[in-house]
DNA sequence: GTAATTTTTGAAAAAGTTTTGAAAACTATC
DNA sequence: GATAGTTTTCAAAACTTTTTCAAAAATTAC
């Protein structure tokens, strides 16, 4: 069944949703506010998000323009009432349908029906994202993205592919010799403190993550995430 | 189902109106002005048109008086509050319907499908259209059609495919040899150089949305929305 | 504490990649 | 088969990245 993320700061109004999801054979998850609701997509996908407009944090207008960067999953909007410049806003950013607050689950579970169908053809082909997060930090190895505190991190090519070979062996001794052969290729036969180097590179651009980047005297390197 | 025609100059208007009527399944044509809604009008039939009264090059009222010479096609007119009130309230244009901004774009499709109804609806075949779009820029695939604030943009065939494959993989960082093999067919087998001369032809039709496209150093490009 | 070893760093040289413009080759269409 | 439009080729220019190397700093061993 189709799985569903309702994102509203009110406890209240997430129990309602759940319940009425829940019933209809939907599997839901939850996030309190806008940020939240980022860090969530990006780990996972939904075929359905219910977003209210006012939240703490970040509001749903900003979550949903942020979401909208990295993921085509539908979006309902929930406003309050009478507030048409919300309804029109929550649309040109790309959301799918809005109800106004307040509204009859049964209502909304009607509008999740029918856009969960209009969209539900093109799910299947859609490609899955392979997204790392850590705190501050994401990597999106499909979109070849690194994000810190929502700041796209631009890197070179070898920072690249040092960094997600490191990310995607994370807690792991890396060795200088598996690292360069890895990484650059068995034949290669340049100098010893290019790896160094590199290290140095990408922990100038990874600023306060460069924490997770340690040394291992005398063996290599490590990533690591506390 | 039902085509449209949305005239405005301003497209933040035409790309709300366009959500909402590719929401109710109408296909959307958009122009900036009179004159193009004029010449769009000769060449092709709609079944309704949304046009706005103030806009540069021709007026609203005037252009509906042209289209009315050569079509019969049901126009729905918006205008500014209090705006030349008389001359809509009056129908002497022919116009069908007036609506007042700012306008509750539910109450505008309201009055779309009301009109529709009474006129006898649509005269075309039904048609499923795939449109993406982001701020002023819109890619019909189903059409092959590319507009940049409802200005037609011709592309050359091998623009289109490139550009039509990058922007269903949108977000994707695509490699050199995946964009060629997936554009030119894997047994391509023509100079290195080739994709970089269409990137180059490509941006150069896609004006400021160029920014779109991001070359992603000793890898390839992304096509990527923000 | 001192010497030996290893890592970090900065800067410059070398290598590599992308962009661009222009011309040549190709492809429909009349 | 001439023409107009499109695609491909190619090489120079613009730009970026990688590598090298030696000095400085840090760590370890004795």
């Amino acid at each position: 069944m189709s799985r569903l993320l309702v994102v509203d700061d009110e406890f209240r109004i997430r129990q309602i949703i759940r319940k009425y999801a829940e019933f209809e054979g939907y599997t839901v998850e939850e996030a309190v506010d806008g940020m939240q609701a980022i860090e969530i997509c990006r780990k996972e996908e939904f075929d359905l998000i219910i977003m209210d407009v006012m939240m703490p944090e970040l509001d749903g207008f900003s979550a949903c323009r942020e979401i909208r960067k990295f993921r085509t999953t539908p979006i309902i909007m929930l406003s309050a009432r009478g507030e048409e410049y919300d309804k029109i806003h929550g649309f040109e950013l790309g959301s799918d349908d809005y109800v106004v607050k307040p509204f009859s689950p049964k209502e909304l579970m009607m509008r999740v029906a029918a856009v969960i169908k209009r969209t539900g053809g093109e799910q299947g082909e859609q490609v899955k994202k392979d997204v790392f997060t850590y705190e501050g930090l994401s990597v999106d190895f499909s979109a070849r993205i690194v994000t810190i505190d929502g700041k796209r991190i631009e890197m070179t090519p070898k920072e690249y592919e040092l960094f997600f070979y490191m990310v995607k062996n994370k807690g792991l001794a890396l060795t200088r010799e598996k690292l360069i052969s890895e990484v650059w290729g068995y034949d290669f036969f340049g100098d010893e403190r290019t790896l160094d180097t590199h290290i140095k590179l990408l922990r100038k651009s990874l600023g306060e993550y460069s924490k997770c980047i340690v040394t291992l005297r005398g063996v290599g390197y490590r990533f690591e995430t506390n």
